[in-house]
DNA sequence: TCGACTTTGTGCGTGCGTTCACAAGGCTTA
DNA sequence: TAAGCCTTGTGAACGCACGCACAAAGTCGA
């Protein structure tokens, strides 16, 4: 059977500005039982780990890296090198022993793998503050996607024009989509409009969603969405630092913190707990992030 | 090591400039927050959706309702009963066997552990497009968190009034955290900038972080860092959909999302391709994918 | 050509998080 | 008071993900 592999347009835009020798690299075929285990399960919390490595590799490509070890770039990412290694052998065997990776072809590889090598076209709905940021963000897609429409359901923004591009009412989404190819959905509507919208969206043809609203939204099946919280992200930060304030206050084994009834000391503010019980200081880390 | 150059380690921080064996042995560290939570034993991932019931409890206050069963509150906020159940009883029992929980009481006692009884004040680093909608964006911390500074190390960009709020120069921030009492820092900075930022901040006296930027930080022990990382959700997405394209196109398809062009059949949806486990009953569920 | 060295790929143990399923507990009604 | 019903709280099983540690596999130097 004929892989559906690099047909037509060869090289991808992010190229190695180098000669690049190893394209040949690129065309191999891939063995029947790689592509199945790809195929089969990449596990989702290695998938979300993809965008990050392949954000470092094309920074070594930057500089003219052409082979990194497990090691180097698992710091890069931020993570471990056993974690990186098992995170890549599930696309298939692209590292040397002894040697490393070559950064070439695992940017091209890991970039096929996330469905980079076509471009993403994608509508924003909800014209906004953080809408408009998102539409003007140039970056906020790095390569790849590309914004071909922007709506929003109150009369007084249609019609602006946004980054370029003119606000569209909801009624124009279904046929842009249809007419584009889209089936990405980016959501920036307040929550109460959330909803709403992410159904227009589904209708339209849409089947995934990135979306920013403070709502939990109901799609189909095979529908996936994905939610960026800013208010629970910040509320999750505060969590931890009154944790830490609590520790540095008190004694650790949450003295007043275990018990249901906290004489939560309302007035206190949250001085600058910098200086928790022994922070060594000057001594970098990278953060759990935990996700 | 396969580097060409790596002459001196005057590389920027916030470039992938990985070698360093010593850092890479530091990362084995216990993240501070779990470390914390030990302590307590709340389970990150509870902590994480928090934030969700309580917006989901705020929601049935409005409504007047007094009294939610885990079922129902569990709809609410988009998870399973079983779930919500076990991350409530982290905070102890405040449910009636036979009844429910009592709404007032819930968000009360849910709003103390996260520390919302108190006000947080944020500073913002980088007033870029994202900065100035972050700064803007009212609701984006429903409450509990006031932001209390706009930072920018442009000199062009300092002196403007954004949200009300003067822009103010780097310089500026150690004294601002120190006077206003500062522990939490937004960073929406370019990827390139993103680290210096993220040392100011630290060097403040900033102990929690909430990054937009595309980079790696590198922060001491005891600082908490939080990423949203818009171009990899997208990513991430987009490897879904290539997924379900692929699936929607016939039998497992290679590995690579071949056609740069005929991305969708237009006007097909891509009609199922669950790759999520059977739900419950309902026309309507959320989709997974969560982090 | 051979041996020493380097780094990948992965088997395996461990711990966390999710889910099931049910006993415990409390309200309601007779 | 006692029986019946309802929902919580949790013991236990399951599965996923992480990290260690090492054999396999390749490079490099003599």
């Amino acid at each position: 059977m004929s892989t559906p592999e690099d047909t037509g347009r060869s090289a991808p835009p992010w190229a190695p500005a180098v000669p690049d020798p190893s394209a040949a690299a690129l065309q191999r075929a891939v063995p029947a039982a790689e592509r199945l285990l790809a195929e089969r399960g990449i596990p989702e919390a290695s998938v979300a780990r993809l965008p990050v490595y392949l954000r470092a590799l094309r920074a070594l490509v930057e500089r003219g890296v052409r082979t990194v070890s497990s090691e180097e770039l698992a710091a890069a990412a931020g993570v471990g090198s056993a974690k990186l290694r098992r995170d890549l052998s599930h696309l298939g065997s692209y590292g040397v022993r002894g040697v490393g990776y070559e950064v070439a072809p695992l940017v091209a590889h890991v970039s096929r793998e996330l469905g980079l090598t076509q471009e993403w076209r994608v509508v924003l709905v909800g014209v906004g503050n953080l809408g408009r940021a998102l539409a003007s963000h140039g970056g906020f897609a790095e390569r790849g996607t590309v914004v071909v429409g922007l709506f929003d359901a109150d009369p007084g923004v249609v019609g602006q024009e946004v980054a370029g591009t003119v606000v569209r009412p909801m009624a124009d989404l279904a046929e842009v989509v249809r007419s584009e190819g889209v089936c990405i959905g980016v959501l920036a509507t307040p929550g109460a409009g959330a909803q709403a919208a992410c159904d227009a969206l589904v209708a339209a043809g849409v089947t995934g969603v990135l979306t920013f609203a403070p709502a939990v939204l109901q799609v189909p099946e095979g529908v996936d969405v994905r939610k960026v919280d800013l208010a629970s992200e910040l509320q999750i930060l505060a969590f931890h630092e009154q944790r830490k304030a609590d520790a540095a206050r008190g004694g650790p084994a949450g003295a007043g913190a275990a018990q249901p009834v906290d004489p939560v000391p309302a007035g206190l503010a949250p001085r600058a707990t910098a200086h928790a019980p022994g922070h060594p200081r000057g001594v970098r880390r990278r953060t759990g992030v935990s996700r």
